[in-house]
RNA sequence: GGCCCGUUGGUCAAGCGGUUAAGACACGGCCCUUUCACGGCUGUAACAUGGGUUCGAUUCCCGUACGGGUCACCA
């Protein structure tokens, strides 16, 4: 039984990177049949934001990544939230103190700090390591604040097999006795983490690869307890392009970076989704790359996770998300039309019409409301516009003639829809001895006033209406 | 700085001793076309570097360079 979990922090929105480790955690989980829990690690109060669970929650929610357990759908291993399980790691501590695998360090911050100045680079100098059991019991007797450090061993190697970077060696002199309680009383994730993901059956960690060379010390505690190592999953960083062309790691200044932003950018849950699954991760089929979350648990395997970080990539994104906002059902594009078009448009105006063109024409909803302008209102323009080398449009009469003859034409059709409209207008090419395009080009520019739109002349027409039509071409006599 | 990890076109990437070194995005060209877009076809562009090992290295080993990560009472 594959058991992973997602164990974010609450502290306030849900990063990108955080989105693909939660997507991964739950592919090795759900390829295998298996159980994915949701842990909220919110044992550092100072950095608890309020709220941010629920942006959590949601963002799983919307993406699909159902969880088996976790604060809201409870589960066998609860509490699912740290800061309820306090009294849990404070026993484990202490049994591994028994255990000879951690102490008791009475050390004030001052004196780490001094001891930092002094050393740039070095750790805790392990003062309380061997204090008396004597010693410490007066110390706690006294009511002195304490914090529980892990013994690190201090010669030898610890190695760790991952499954995406293979062996993991470090010295044990590299090793920090690092802290597992604080004075609060409250566990550090160093400590915590492996508590839970141990009482949770977690078989898989699947985290960022900043935690791979912390890793050492983790197994370090599993072996001290006499607990089964878990298979770890570190994952590649992803990264951000800077401006110079270097890269670091992703963050606000690469653009948008939480979920949340992405959303409200204009991207599609499962664009973003299937994006970032492709992102340090390819599937067999290395030329397939369109996937639902269902053919992800299908064809994941820990072996096609690559070890190199990978730049998140805005325009590939971008493309992803066109393709995913062409193939929306005409329902579903306008239920996200309505969330994203703000203007107001007239009475008048065919709106389905509209964003039936708009559709396969916008990359991201945001683009909706800009592209949609000329529809609302006609922009100003310059009559040279109708001037068009490639239609051989080199006079303006040449376009007062066009609009002078397809005025009447228009006012007089029964029906304005598209076929009609281009059925009546397109006699009037053979008639004044022009190519087609071109007659459509002067047409187009006169309801639109911009050379490039989504739809051609007729379209447009049908999505403005009879009345904005001949109102425009009127507007465009009066300019030439 | 110590330690750990990585390095195939601008980006994501396949490759796992012998290949004309896939594919996708972006970019250029052509076609389609009532403009734009979509779609179709097509082009430019890559194995960081120096040593080995081998009949043969993009692939294996070592060094170098570069990049990233990590050394908290943060996770």
């Amino acid at each position: 039984m594959t058991v992973t979990r997602f164990a974010p922090s609450p502290t306030g929105y849900m990063h990108i990177g955080n989105l693909r480790t939660a997507l991964y955690a739950y592919l090795v989980a759900k390829h295998d049949n298996g159980t994915f829990i949701l842990r909220i690690e919110d044992t550092d109060r100072e950095r608890f934001v309020e709220g941010a669970t629920d942006i959590i929650k949601d963002t799983l929610r919307i993406t699909g990544l159902r969880y088996d357990e976790g604060p809201d759908v409870g589960g066998e291993h609860g509490p699912y939230v740290q800061s309820e399980r306090k009294a849990i790691y404070m026993e484990y501590a202490k049994r591994l103190v028994d255990l000879g695998a951690a102490y008791y360090c009475f050390c004030s911050k001052e004196r780490l700090e001094k001891l930092h100045e002094e050393d740039a680079v070095g750790g805790y100098d392990r003062h309380c390591r061997n204090l008396s059991p004597g010693q410490v019991q007066k110390n706690l007797d006294a009511g002195l604040p304490f914090v529980i450090r892990q013994k690190a061993p201090l010669t030898g190697v610890t190695t760790y097999t991952d499954s995406v970077f293979g062996e993991i060696s470090m010295n044990n002199e590299e090793l920090q006795d690092q802290i597992l309680i604080k004075a609060d009383g409250y566990p550090t994730y160093n400590f915590c983490h492996v508590i839970d993901d141990y009482l949770m059956g977690v078989t898989h960690v699947v985290r960022g690869s900043e935690y791979l060379t912390s890793t050492p010390k983790y197994v370090l505690l599993y072996d001290a307890f006499g607990w089964e190592r878990p298979t770890y999953v570190h994952l590649p960083l992803m990264m951000g392009k800077n401006e110079d062309g270097t890269v670091s790691k992703l963050s606000k200044r690469h653009g948008a970076v939480s979920f949340q932003d992405l959303l409200s950018d204009g991207y599609l849950p499962e664009a973003i989704l299937n994006y970032i699954a492709l992102l340090g991760w390819c599937p067999k089929d290395s030329t397939r790359e369109f996937f639902t979350l269902d053919e992800l648990k299908e064809v994941f395997t820990i072996d096609g996770v690559s070890k190199s970080p990978a730049v998140f990539d805005y325009d590939k994104l971008l493309w992803f998300n066109g393709e995913y906002i062409h193939a929306l059902s005409d329902e579903r594009f306008l239920a996200y039309a309505d969330t994203f078009m703000k203007e107001a448009y007239p009475e008048t105006l065919n709106k389905d019409k509209m964003l039936a063109l708009l559709k396969t024409r916008i990359a991201k909803l945001s683009e909706l409301d800009d592209r949609a302008a000329f529809f609302r209102e006609l922009p100003a323009y310059d009559k040279e516009l109708f001037l068009n080398k490639k239609n051989k449009i080199t006079e303006y009469d040449t376009v007062r003639t066009v609009l002078t003859q397809a005025r009447p034409i228009l006012s007089e059709l029964t029906a304005f829809d598209n076929d009609t409209l281009f059925a009546a207008l397109s006699p009037l090419g053979e008639a004044l001895g022009m190519k087609l395009g071109a007659i459509m080009w002067c047409l187009r520019i006169a309801v639109s006033g911009l050379s490039a739109t989504p739809g051609g002349a007729t379209e447009i027409m049908e999505v403005i209406g009879r009345e904005q039509t001949l109102a425009r071409i009127d507007h465009a006599l009066s300019l030439l």
